[in-house]
DNA sequence: CCATACGTAACTTTTATAGTTGCATTAGTC
DNA sequence: GACTAATGCAACTATAAAAGTTACGTATGG
């Protein structure tokens, strides 16, 4: 188990479905190749269904698959759907009781929300589709 | 306690030391006002003085100084100091068992690889002794 | 009607970090 | 020289976030 696994596990999965995106996918195959539990896989690509990346199906042939063309998914949709900020934080800051602090925490968030935007750019221009390709 | 208040508990405590780099500060005194224990001051110091940004002193009188000019030492100074990697991880990435998570694993790193680059460059932009001047 | 899938809630396990205690060492002060 | 007050450090505990697990409800194709 590690720290922020979950997009990389969505990244992994995205870039295996965008290799054969018509096929049915169901959270116990998915698990297996990620070496992981069917839930964890469930609360990840639930997610991404949220945001339209992704489809579910239930029932006995039911599953995962893509909702749009690959092409059409960057790995910054992917990053935002999961509500990550891996740089910037969106902790509520209880008053700073000391005005440097105060004067602190307002360039340090400035830098990081930059940081994070640039971040997002970066994601954006690649797409699941172009991952295999190194 | 909140997730890597290091960074903060650092950058505060030189803020405020760049106002009166003469006066010496004691874990204790800091460690009050940053609201948290003199260990963990201790802790988060120590590293600063290996990177040569802090001295202190034992015994009677001692405490923590400012080993430079606080125009001479850069956020980015601290944050390296701290061997944080906010963005990118050091993780061995424990053999890949599939070549599309080989493939992505690169991509992946290799953008977290800039950002976190183009973080220190953005922290270093700024001084200690700048801080208070929002 | 039954097997198989997702959806979700509740709980347990794991891990990183902060916090704490205790003690050795060092250095001023009386 | 004894006393006091500081850092240095090791070992332990506490807390919180994330992953993992179990259990069960619901839906759906055969």
């Amino acid at each position: 188990m590690k720290r922020n696994s979950r997009l990389s596990l969505a990244l992994h999965t995205l870039s295996h479905m965008a290799g054969e995106p018509d096929r049915m996918r169901t959270s116990t195959d998915i698990a297996d190749h990620a070496g992981t539990n069917p839930v964890v896989v469930r609360r990840v690509l639930g997610k991404l269904r949220e945001a339209g990346l992704l489809t579910s199906e239930k029932g006995h042939a039911g599953g995962w698959r893509l909702a749009r063309k690959p092409q059409d998914i960057s790995m910054a949709d992917v990053y935002l759907a999961l509500d990550e900020r891996l740089v910037a934080s969106d902790e509520i800051s209880a008053a700073p009781a000391c005005s440097i602090e105060h004067a602190l925490h307002k360039r340090v968030s400035g830098v990081l929300e930059e940081i994070e935007q640039s971040l997002v750019k970066k994601l954006g221009e690649t797409s699941i589709a172009e991952v295999r390709g190194a």
